[in-house]
DNA sequence: CCATCTTTGTGCACGCGTTCACAAAGGCAT
DNA sequence: ATGCCTTTGTGAACGCGTGCACAAAGATGG
């Protein structure tokens, strides 16, 4: 899901494979537990558990960072979590700026997910000047006017977007324009950005409809055709607060498949 | 961000990979956006540019879904987001509830995007009784005492989890006692669920960590010098394996728990 | 009605990721 | 030291997803 940047095809020995790099944080947090437990070694077996991944997909991920296991034995829980972090780049400071200090940039501001990583929230930055001067989180809310000073004086490389979706990727040119070469964008809009640049997106709303659709397939797998009856009814009275775009023939609409669309210019 | 529980490969003939679903909510994004300014009908390179994926990838997806396009001309807007919706279960009224109402849950309740996707929040639940009552987002959050009779009232069976990773398990354990059987989860925990019951987790250091990653990479291929030199050292001898144990470079112990989002009761 | 032009739908090949299965490696007891 | 037992590391097979490239389908203009 890696945005902009072309993948490395193998330029060096140093090509560790994207889906591996998307795991190791589970890894290390699962470690970082163990840790915590002053637990001193741990199998594949178990740590794949606490992951919840495959035994063998953590032992091919970690065959890829090195060997750093010991047969018969198990892994070393601190030697690897050191590993793991230096791998992630998490042995080092990266200051991060948050624009958009709504309710979603307040909560990211508050979490304690990014401090604990190496993750240091440089700035928070927002466009409305009442917000200006207002602490969030043991911060004050800096203005957009200063967003490029932040950046440049503080070093940030990495920006985070909590905007409305009409203003990101403006916020995201200037971002890039001012130094930032990664981003995680909370706002729903495809960013468009320059080569050099990742971009990595967050939708909560995708997940909650990837999870409709499996609900929908789910319930018509126990009760055969017939849901959708209760369904249009139960839709009609919904939609309050919905926006003014006119949902698609609400109309009695049932047979899952082969139905007569209800719009639809012939 | 796979879910934990997904593989079911071929249960039907209805099958719609998996990478397919994750992007209609790509497509009906776009396609919204284009129906909002009264567009009749687009081509798939249109489309393709607008959702940000490859027009070859974005056919082929909607050949998943039937051939609703017209050769020579394109898609029709509205057809298609009729199409989308209902293959996404969105034509139909999805009553959810939000566990854990700190900063993340409540920036959840606020946030417009489910309202409009056919997504109603029926209740929001929180574990502290000081929060009992106190209205967020337009809505009296209840007491976790009651988690069982709102799920069963409401027929909810989508719950997304916003607590602090401690509680989660126990949370979800309920929630799927209740009846629910989808589970977004936002706390940074492996969730065991039974079979029949989807988790997609979403966690916002991940996404962070991975960024830092590549960011990591960007820099040491400009700049040869420093820890790229030491990291390239230490991968490439395999036999070079755990000698000295090098104290995790973290700098001591952060909080335990080092996971605990900032949400919930301080 | 026919020719041309545009765009869809898809067969095919390729590469990545996952999983299996097992030999090699190390610890441990005797 | 020797043999057994546990667990890693990885070669190989398999399946899924992606992208190319093109034939089929339909619109459009003459």
């Amino acid at each position: 899901m890696a945005t902009g940047r072309t993948h490395r095809p193998a330029t060096r020995s140093r090509g560790i494979p994207e889906a591996t790099v998307a795991r190791l944080p589970l890894y290390l947090r699962a470690l970082t537990a163990l840790s915590e437990r002053s637990v001193p070694t741990v199998s594949s077996e178990e740590l794949a558990t606490a992951a919840g991944v495959n035994s063998a997909k953590l032992r091919k991920d970690f065959s890829y960072l090195g060997s750093y296991g010991t047969r018969g034995v198990g892994y070393d829980v601190e030697y690897l979590v050191y590993q793991i972090s230096r791998e992630l780049g998490l042995t080092q400071d990266w200051p991060v700026v948050i624009v958009g200090i709504g309710n979603l940039g307040a909560a990211l501001a508050n979490y304690g997910g990014f401090a604990s990583r190496g993750f240091r929230v440089a700035a928070l930055i927002d466009a409305d000047p009442a917000m200006a001067g207002k602490p969030v989180a043991g911060l004050p809310v800096r203005h957009t006017d200063e967003l490029e000073s932040i950046i440049s004086d503080n070093g940030v490389s990495i920006g985070v977007i909590a905007t409305p979706a009409g203003a990101a990727q403006q916020v995201c040119d200037r971002l890039v324009a001012a130094g930032v070469t990664s981003i995680l964008n909370f706002a729903p809009t495809v960013l468009v950005v320059p080569d050099g640049v990742d971009v990595r997106k967050v939708d909560l709303s995708i997940e909650l409809q990837i999870l409709a659709f499996h609900e929908q397939r789910k319930a018509g797998e126990e009760t055969v055709p017939g849901t959708a009856a209760a369904a249009a009814g139960a839709a009609a009275g919904s939609g309050a607060t919905a926006s003014a775009r006119p949902r698609a023939a609400t109309g009695g609409r049932k047979g899952p498949d082969g139905d007569v669309p209800a719009v639809m210019p012939a």
